[in-house]
DNA sequence: TCTGGGGTCCTAGGACCC
DNA sequence: TCTGGGGTCCTAGGACCC
């Protein structure tokens, strides 16, 4: 007998609040809040909020400030705590390799495919389920499709603390009538470039024209995003491990900066951290971005390849400045970033990619 | 009403080469 | 009257995801 193959998506549920409230148990059931050092009354956004939270309309990427205006009193705001949550996760992916016959892919903190050769896909979900649930005492929803983006986008049904089954059978069933947007990889602005062309549901985006995709999108994305509309995507779970291709630095300014010297003190620090990531990492440099939000809110990205692969931190810090010289770094600026690109990763064996935008 | 910090990949268009 | 055609490299910027 031959089985099939499944990609199973697992994503932890509330992931960091759930951390925070495991380790302070007299926080269960009450509103939790994390984000920036827990503030709420200074520039910075939430990561997460409990479920508790969510009823009050708080969702991550919310401004702390917004978020407090929403809050009931007996809301607890939290600092984000970047080690707790790396070692929970190294918990849960270990958990998850225990599983029997599975090929695991991190994609983040919280999530990861596991691709695996099965007849009943539903009871290896559950095994991951219970392994996460011994290994942490942390709850994981569990999406099961045919390929990647439909195991992705099944997580979300299945949520909190089940799973979900979607596959090219029922995929127009469930996702037919729904808007665009709710397929993973279609944002805000494509989501409005397709409406557009009078394509609002995923059932017109499968029925839509290829050729006016390409027209619009250009010739991969359009492409990629017209079998999307009919849940098509790439299958393979890929375990070799993550190599990072760039590191970057950003810092948001409780006070904007408004002086020459206030904006290159701070791009030297930034550069030097970001290059000090990638010689972690023992890679050369071979490229210098720069993001600048000016105040208001406009911001602007530059990017500058360095004359040759470096190791030299001042070469990569002159750089930055030198971008910033061409960047009219004059203005007020309430965010910079530095981003240090280093030599592709086995630039011999260039890998076929799937044209998704983020990690897939 | 106020918008983080960490990433990846795609496209357009100009420069340059044959 | 118009100003090749194809390829590659580079910069700038856009979009998305967690």
């Amino acid at each position: 007998m031959t089985s099939a193959s499944w990609v199973l998506h697992v994503d932890m549920d509330q992931f960091i609040a759930a951390v925070e409230v495991l380790r302070r148990p007299e926080l269960a059931g009450r509103p939790v809040i994390v984000g920036g050092n827990g503030d709420p009354t200074l520039r910075a956004v939430v990561s997460t909020a409990s479920y508790e939270a969510r009823a009050f309309g708080i969702g991550s990427g919310m401004p702390m400030k917004i978020a407090a205006r929403k809050a009931p009193p007996d809301a607890v705001f939290l600092p984000v705590d970047h080690a707790a949550y790396e070692e929970a996760s190294a918990k849960v992916m270990g958990a998850l390799h225990t599983v029997p016959g599975v090929r695991v892919e991190i994609i983040g903190w919280d999530e990861c495919f596991l691709g695996v050769q099965t007849d009943d896909p539903e009871q290896v979900a559950e095994q991951a389920q219970r392994a996460v649930r011994e290994a942490t005492a942390l709850e994981c929803s569990v999406g099961i499709g045919d390929n990647r983006v439909r195991a992705k986008i099944a997580t979300d049904f299945g949520k909190p603390g089940g799973m979900f089954r979607l596959t090219a059978e029922n995929w127009f069933e469930v996702m037919g009538e729904r808007p665009t947007r709710d397929l993973w990889g279609v944002g805000p602005r494509v989501q409005k470039r397709l409406a557009g062309h009078g394509i609002r549901t995923v059932r017109e985006l499968a029925d839509a024209d290829e050729a006016e995709l390409i027209a619009e999108f250009g010739p991969k994305m359009g492409v990629w995003y017209h079998g999307l509309g009919s849940g098509q995507g790439p299958a393979a779970v890929d375990d070799t491990p993550w190599v990072a291709r760039s590191h970057s630095r950003e810092t948001t300014f409780q006070q904007n900066l408004t002086t020459r010297e206030q904006v290159q003190d701070a791009i030297r620090s930034l550069a030097r951290q970001a290059f000090d990531d990638c010689a972690v990492e023992g890679r050369p440099v071979v490229r210098v971005h720069l993001k600048v939000r000016y105040a208001p809110f406009e911001t602007r990205t530059s990017g500058r390849a360095l004359p040759a692969p470096t190791r030299d931190r001042d070469a990569v810090v002159d750089a930055a400045l030198a971008l910033a010289g061409a960047m009219d770094a004059e203005r007020e600026v309430r965010l910079l970033g530095v981003r240090a690109e280093m030599t592709p990763p086995g630039a011999a064996e260039e890998v076929e990619r799937t044209p998704v935008r983020g990690r897939i």
